[in-house]
This record gives structure tokens, sequence and C-alpha cells, in this order.
DNA sequence: GTGGTCTAGACCACC
DNA sequence: GTGGTCTAGACCACA
């Protein structure tokens, strides 16, 4: 797992974001231990304590749990994964076109916008604000 | 102009967007004066110091410019504002792709599950996280 | 607010407790706000840090919320803050009944060993177990 | 026997509490040779050492007795059973008055609320806390 | 001054 | 060794 992490976001809501994402997309396989808080926190580069409050968060969504003593590890329940992953993609969707259309852009637009976006669009600098 | 502020991002940084959004979508026309950064601040419920750094940082991008004097005024340049626009759209399609890519959705798939989007898909809760 | 702990549980799910309970019973009355977390701290004679996750708790479950600067202020929906009062109730009530039958204590034993309950009920010890 | 653990208390605590009730209620009768340890500990799959800290907890509250050769038993003493289902209800009461009290419920309002109580009383979540 | 985050380091219960 | 909790102390953005 490679980790990265920016400035414009708290450390452990990046830890949230890329563990989920490695749930989500399989990386960390249902069912799957996953190494100790000790473990990640140096291979991430972070405090433990910083990394056990992503992974507490984690566990609240109910993407992970822990057994007292065995360590953590990915829920079982696919359909939540999935659900997860529906609802993630959703939320980025309906912000996606929110911010699109504060912009002044229509849905065709956007729709029609959207293909030729490619690889590396160019200049674009930093957070587009909200 | 109606102004609303949610809890996870800075005041000013939500003025500077709403206002930005303001000028690129024609609310504020170019070469037009703006209100006083006070009566803006009055309208907008919060602190005129927090207007004024919002004021600040839209000029050094160049949106507005003031003249000692007579107040501050949205750029008559309207390449740059249209620029801007397109600059803003095309982060927002750079940072959707990428999202939605971490999320193990192709291209096409993205493409065919856009249209169907409408007003208020699901209740997904929150920050979908980076 | 008087402060107090056992050691049977985290000093910060006691907090929780306490401030909820505080809540629902009208110390703390919807809308006003709370004393900074670090005068709360100093005041519990607990460590900020700690008093800092039992408010994080608190406002996850939205029965306070924080705004950015001024200070963390209880719910005005006294609806949620009521609805929690049941919830809470409703919890002990079941956990009650649950502890009872599983004694071997049927519905009617208990309904009409209840009413001579007073206070000091004697020298039962501790925690009677799960 | 049917074994259930929660991961909200150590496990070994629950064991006790498992036993207990069963003692008390009869599943274990009075006089009886419990399995050994390490059948118990299977037949609830847990650590054998973990069984061992709950029997010898059992042993110190004189519920259980150990014969060196012979195995374990439960106690031969129905007044020491009952004594101790009565202990154990009491407690339970004292804890639900003082948690109610605590929410604000009278006593009244109590008994009055406790009998229309039905089984899954809605989805109050989790602990209500101290 | 407020809330929020992060680190470092320690201790504990559990198995 | 595992997860969990707590403290102490620091720094930051914000208004």
């Amino acid at each position: 797992m490679k980790w990265y992490f920016s400035n414009d976001a708290p450390i452990y809501a990046q830890l949230i974001g890329q563990i989920r994402r490695g749930i989500v997309s399989g990386v960390f396989p249902p069912g799957e231990r996953l190494p100790s808080v000790r473990e990640l926190a140096t291979e991430a580069g972070v405090n433990p304590n910083t990394m056990q409050r992503a992974m507490a968060e984690l566990e609240r969504d109910g993407l992970v749990y822990s057994q007292r003593t065995a360590g953590r590890f990915v829920t079982e329940d696919r359909g939540r994964i999935d659900d997860f992953r529906r609802r993630l993609a959703a939320e980025h969707v309906r912000r996606f076109l929110e911010d699109m259309e504060q912009l002044g852009f229509s849905r065709g637009e956007i729709l029609s916008l959207l293909p030729q976006a490619t690889r590396k669009e160019g200049d674009a600098h930093g957070d587009p604000g909200m």
C-alpha cells in the first residue's frame, strides 16, 4: 500500500479515505486481517494514535471490526462494502453536478464536456473552492 | 445574493467560492462595482475581517480590483472571467474522474452512470473523503 | 456540574454519559453555549483531549454542535433531545428486563418486586455482570 | 448450553455472567459436576485460559468448588445460590432505578412505563452510557 | 481565545 | 503482541 498525504485535509481523514478505498476496491478483501495499527502507522509514517483514530472511524462505519486481541478485520459483509462504494460514488456524482451547475454548466454541457476530458487536463490550480 | 455556510470549511473560503461563483455566473457582471466590504459582511452575517480576507484573495486572482477611493469592482476582462470558469470546471472534472476511478469505476461506467443521476440521488452521508 | 468517575468504563465514555444526562435533564438547556473544552476539562479534572473526544461523540449524535470559533452549543432541536431521552430510557428498560429474566424472574415478579425497592437497597456488590 | 459474546466486554467477564446465570437459573443444578475447563472452553470457542479465569472467579464467589481429582462442581448450598440470585437482582433494580432517575423519570413514571414495555421496544442504539 | 489536529510516550486489559 | 485509553504538550486556522 502506498500512502500519500496532502495538507488540505487532516491526516486521519486522508487515512480513512485511503483505507476505505483499499477496502472498496479490493486491495483489502472482505474478511481479511489488517496489519496492526502500529504496523500500519509506521508504514504510513504517522503516529499510531492517528492511525488508531482512522480505524475507529472505519469501525463505526462497519467497514472493519476489531477482535479483542486477534487484530482488526475487514468486514465479511460484501453487501455493506458494495453499498459503501455506491454511496461514495453517488456522493461524488452529486457534488460534481452541483459544482458544475453552480458554474453555470447545464446538464447537457456537462455530459458533452466529460468524454473529451483526458488524463492530465492541464494547469488547473489547486482547490476549485466551494 | 443569498449566503449560506456549512461548517466543514472555513467561512472565508466559502465566501470566496460564493462570490467567485457570482462573478463567473454573471450575478456580479464584469465592471460592476461591488458593495463595500462592510455592507457585504453584514449582508452575509460574517465578520468584516473575514469578508476582507475573501476579497483580498479574489483580488489576487484578478477577478476583482479595488480603486483606492471608488471601491471594489469586478474585472472588466471577460476573457479572464471565462478562463476562470473553464479552469474551475476542468478541475472539477479532473477530481471527479480521479475520485470515481479510485472507486473502481471505468470511464465507460462513469459516462453511462452520470445521465441517470437525477436530483437527490440517495442520502450519501457526509464527505466521501479524499 | 459535579463530575465523578468509576474505573469500570473509559473516562471519555463516562464524560459522554454525564454530559448527555446534563443535556437530556435540562442542566444544559437547548441552544445554550457550553463551557469551552479546556474549561470543562479542568473542571472535570481530565485532559482536554479526553473531553474533546467526548464532545466529538456528542456532536456526532447531534446533541451538540460546534461553531467554528464561537464555541460549542447544545442543539436547539428539543425533539432530538427528547428523542434521546426516550431512547436511553427504552434501552435501560430493555436491559433491565433482559437481565432480570435471565435471572429467572417473570414479568409479574419484576413488576411486583420493583415498587418495594427503596433507596439504599443494601449490600449488593459491584457489577452484577452480563 | 449456548454461548454468545459481545465485544463490548471482556470474554472472561461474559463467561462468568453466563455460567453464573446457568447456575442461578438451574441449567447447572446444585451439586452437579461441571464439564472440564477444556471441554467448556472448546464448547464455548474460547481459550482454555480464559475459561479457567472465569472458573476461578466463580470459585471465589462460592458458586462452584473444585475437588482435586473429581472435577468441578456446582455448590450444593441452595441458599447461597438463591442469595446470589437475589443480590444480583437487587443490584439490577438499583442500577435501573438510578439510571432512570438520572434521565428525569420519577418512580411513578417508571412504574407506569414498565408494564407496557414489550419485546423489542424500538431500536435504541448501543450502550446508554453510565 | 476557540475548536481541531498531531505527536510522543505511557499504561492497561486481554489472550 | 493486540487493541484501547489517557496524558502532556504543542501547533494551527479561524474570527
